[in-house]
RNA sequence: GCGGGCAUGGUGAAACUGGCAAACACGCUGGUCUUAGGAGCCAGUGCUUCGGCUUGUGGGUUCGAGUCCCACUGCCCGCACCA
């Protein structure tokens, strides 16, 4: 019989639908585990080869822990908010609702043709009102609690999407997802008091089991350092405040900066206290309409203009120094002000250079002439500095900081990079704020029993030039009355960001259905947290780090009981394709026409990177669309079935780093499953482990068992692989099919499943117990060690296991070889490795036996 | 610039706390069966002047180093004027 994988592949899925082999319970003396991956969001082009990794991993994981007996939720939804299908809608003109249940269908469909034991009774979907009721109604809970605020801020403003964006959105300075330049706007926007938790975010980060660099990551985001906040004086009569991480160079500073942006410039300028106004005014409009792109492309050149007519005082050295006003000095970060320390910062000793101000050395060490000393040396010595001289930067920075207390012009303080979440987005398609303008009260929340705020249907969803959202020309939805005072008001029109409705989906899998509350505290209670969460490095400092922060807020508030959602965090690494653009990957034919079009291969590769840019000198890249290198999950499917898929996908390397996708490998796994197949031809009969297979079985199940759990999923395919050869050499029985089939079952369900019915297994094979190994099992009964002499190898013997040193050593001297490289030598020392090895350290025999 | 990671055959990769480098696959070569084979099966496959030599380069520690230490080189990722 031929091993026909579209029929068995469906009937074990329908097998499984019928039956809700997957459900989990919310009622269960079994233990719980709850295995999470990030939910997808239902693009247009449907499933990719990306989304298999993480997916067939964690259902590796949760198939194991079913069968070692544990009630486990393995959930599925989409996150399915979001710019791609509103600007498909806008395209087609269609509605994005019924973008999305299309898309949705799909995903699902894909998802079901793979064979995970998802939970399809707890489906999620971010854009079902029953859904983004609750994510709305944590919004309002945010408000009442000050943590969620409209404020006025320079914002992240995409010119393409013509939507702000958070700062976890723009990467390098352009648009995360679209690519074009995002510049400062000044807006009006709803933000979220991420920054309150920042302490709390990093600390509790210690006692995770998430991998290191995720932790470093986000240690690094958050990013929190000391130092003092200080005031200085100025001739304008105004306070001038700075944070500082080095106050015990406060000596040498010799001049202060503010950002463009600073309120105290616009004082002066507004009280006509700048001699110098326009030139000031001039130098804040360039500033303001630089992209962000180019304000880093611009770091370099350092650009600023003096305050001419206000100056500071340096509180230490009583001496006038001069403000100016420079974009490399942020707004958004510390006070937006410096004091600008040239011998000990390398920005501002860039500064001073083109400005023509002192340099002043105040810790010994470097050369401030040549460039500044940045080392925060804890032992270098002070100097130039009154009462800090002689004093080593770790003793002079806490002298200083109990100086400015004495004198109250300054104290510790701690800063972070972390700064609020912009929560408003001028589009369409997402949650909207569920919070009404009123002209009497000011922004007032709706009433919780009027949630969720639907989305009106309207007929345009294009974006504003104007940065409004389109849901302002809905005169009809806009228009409403004031919860509060009864009167004529406003609804917000800006709608919630895609991050809002995953931030805390996972509590809504452990009971979506509930109308009552987000989740029923019972279900909480019961699934506390999420065991084991994978997904992606790339939403580390997005999702991963929001959600946490929503968790906690929700802690605080007494709805969930613990303070984080995550127990346990992995990251999967890419699937990448090959550039066709590559010298290397094209065929022969058409290397051999260009080298010689090209005068031999160096010109071939050349002329390619001239024609297609740098990227064609990188033989792997990202599969894209424009390359054409987009392997589609359903052609594996239909070509190998999902069990190879499922099988290659898991074996093509190192689970944590990126891999290519190699189209000819593919076959190497369904010749496996082939193998597989064939096997049962061979079985003989016998319901324990046969005598010559029964090491290995116990063998492989602890690699199998193992590997699952750290991972490593490639290793343990090949100790399945190594199993079929050895059992095609050796022969085997019922019982020992049947434990392969049970290790495999996690792996390629459906092939296992079928094999296990041929066998005559008693119900399901991924019901069963999932097999155990028996160390004492496990050892042959002879060991082939290496014979090393002086470190090096030169023979291996054969010898009973686990034989004392004597035994090793004996039978390592009646070798052939050796005891030839023992002649006119002698034994000075032997190292011996139980079961593994003997060395030899030999010296030439000493003729004089004296 | 700062932070993190990686470097092993023609390819994807293995190697537990230092102990027989290249497991398991892909590809390739030869054979076999066949009307045929892009199917299956069998054998071979790091290099080699057959002494040996091999884990990016150069040092070190050790009886012994892919693994530990120091220096360097090259790639990848994250952050990036964060005071």
């Amino acid at each position: 019989m031929k091993y026909e994988f579209h029929s068995i592949e469906k009937k074990w899925q329908q097998v499984w639908e019928e039956n809700k082999t997957n459900a989990a319970s919310n009622d269960s003396d079994k233990p719980k585990f709850y295995g999470l991956i990030e939910f997808p969001y239902p693009s247009g082009d449907g499933l990719h080869v990306g989304h298999p990794r993480p997916y067939t991993a964690m259902d590796i994981i949760c198939r194991k822990r079913r069968m070692q007996g544990y009630n486990v939720l393995f959930p599925i939804g989409y996150d399915a908010f979001g710019l791609p299908t509103e600007n498909y809608a806008i395209k087609n003109h269609v509605h994005p609702k019924d973008v999305t249940r299309k898309n949705i269908e799909r995903f699902t469909s894909q998802l079901k043709m793979l064979g995970f034991s998802f939970d399809w009774d707890r489906v999620v979907d971010t854009t079902d009102p029953k859904y983004y009721k609750w994510t709305q109604w944590i919004f309002l809970q945010m408000f009442k609690k000050g943590l969620a605020y409209k404020a006025s801020m320079p914002v992240n403003w995409c010119t393409s999407c013509k939507c702000v964006l958070a700062n976890e959105e723009v990467v390098n300075g352009v648009c995360e997802r679209c690519g074009s330049p995002v510049v400062r706007k000044e807006k009006s926007q709803w933000m979220l008091g991420i920054t309150q938790y920042a302490q709390r975010l990093l600390d509790d980060l210690d006692d995770l089991d998430y991998i290191e660099r995720v932790k470093i990551q986000q240690r690094n985001w958050i990013g929190r350092s000391t130092g003092a906040e200080v005031t200085f004086k100025t001739t304008a009569g105004d306070d001038m405040l700075i944070f500082t991480t080095r106050p015990d160079t406060m000596f040498g500073a010799t001049y202060m900066v503010m950002s463009p942006e600073h309120a105290l410039v616009n004082k002066w300028l507004e009280e006509g206290k700048l001699r110098n106004g326009d030139a000031v005014r001039a130098y804040q409009a360039e500033a303001a309409r630089k992209s962000d792109f180019e304000r880093t492309e611009m770091a370099k050149d350092k650009t600023g203009v003096v305050l001419e007519g206000v100056s500071a005082v340096n509180p230490t050295t009583g001496g006038e120094i001069p403000i100016f006003i420079s974009d490399y000095v942020l707004s958004t970060y510390g006070t937006g002000a410096i004091m600008a320390v040239p011998g000990h910062d390398q920005r501002d000793w860039e500064f001073a250079r083109s400005f023509d101000l002192p340099i002043i050395e105040v810790v010994q060490g470097g050369d401030v002439t040549k460039e500044a000393f940045v080392d925060k040396d804890e032992n270098a010595r002070m100097v130039n500095s009154g009462f800090l001289n002689g004093l080593s930067v770790k003793d002079a920075i806490p002298t200083m900081i109990r100086w400015l207390t004495e004198k109250g012009i300054g104290e510790e303080k701690v800063n972070f990079k972390l700064r609020d979440w912009v929560f408003s987005r001028q589009r369409y398609w997402g949650e909207p704020i569920p919070i009404i303008k009123c002209p009497k009260c000011g922004w007032v929340p709706m009433d919780e029993k009027d949630l969720p705020l639907l989305l009106p249907d309207v007929k345009s969803y294009e974006p504003t030039d104007t940065g409004e959202s389109p849901l302002a020309h809905m005169t009809d939805w806009v228009k409403c009355t004031c919860p509060k005072c009864g009167g004529p008001a406003e609804h917000e029109t800006d709608t919630m960001p895609q991050w809002a409705g995953s931030s805390w989906y996972f509590l809504r899998y452990m009971d979506p259905h509930n109308d009552e509350a987000l989740a029923g505290k019972d279900a909480l209670k019961y699934w506390d947290r999420v065991d084991w969460y994978n997904g992606g490095m790339e939403h580390t400092t997005l999702h991963l780090l929001y959600s946490r922060f929503w968790h906690k807020f929700l802690y605080d508030i007494g709805v969930v009981p613990t303070k984080e959602p995550y127990a346990k965090r992995t990251s999967h690494g890419m699937i990448l394709g090959l550039n066709p653009r590559n010298f290397d990957n094209l065929d022969p034919a058409e290397q051999d026409r260009l080298k010689a079009e090209c005068g031999g291969e160096e010109g071939a590769r050349k002329h390619l990177v001239q024609q297609y840019g740098e990227m064609a000198d990188h033989p792997i890249v990202k599969m894209s669309k424009s390359l054409g290198n987009v392997i589609n999950p359903n052609d594996i499917v239909n070509l190998y079935g999902a069990d190879t898929l499922r099988l290659y996908i898991m074996f093509i390397g190192d689970f944590e780093k990126a891999a290519p996708w190699q189209d000819t490998a593919v076959k190497g796994s369904k010749r496996f499953l082939d193998r597989v197949w064939n096997l049962e031809q061979k079985v003989k009969p016998g319901d324990s482990y046969s005598r010559e297979n029964e090491a290995s079985i116990h063998r492989t199940i602890r690699k199998v068992s193992e590997d699952i759990e750290s991972m490593k999923f490639n290793t343990a395919i090949a100790a399945m692989m190594s199993l079929v050869n050895e059992f095609y050499e050796k022969g085997l029985n019922r019982a020992d099919y049947m434990a392969l089939l049970k290790l495999m079952s996690p792996f390629t369900p459906h092939i296992a499943e079928e094999l296990w019915e041929h066998m005559g297994g008693e119900g399901l094979c991924c019901r069963q117990a999932w097999p155990e190994w028996d160390e004492r099992r496990m050892t042959e009964s002879e060991k082939t060690i290496a014979v090393q002499v002086g470190g090096k190898l030169r023979a291996t013997v054969t010898i009973p296991a686990d034989a004392d040193e004597e035994t090793m050593i004996k039978a390592a001297l009646a070798d052939e070889k050796i005891s030839r490289m023992m002649e006119g030598m002698e034994l000075v020392r032997t190292i011996t490795v139980k079961n593994k090895l003997v060395n030899l350290i030999l010296k030439p025999k000493t003729l004089d036996k004296a």
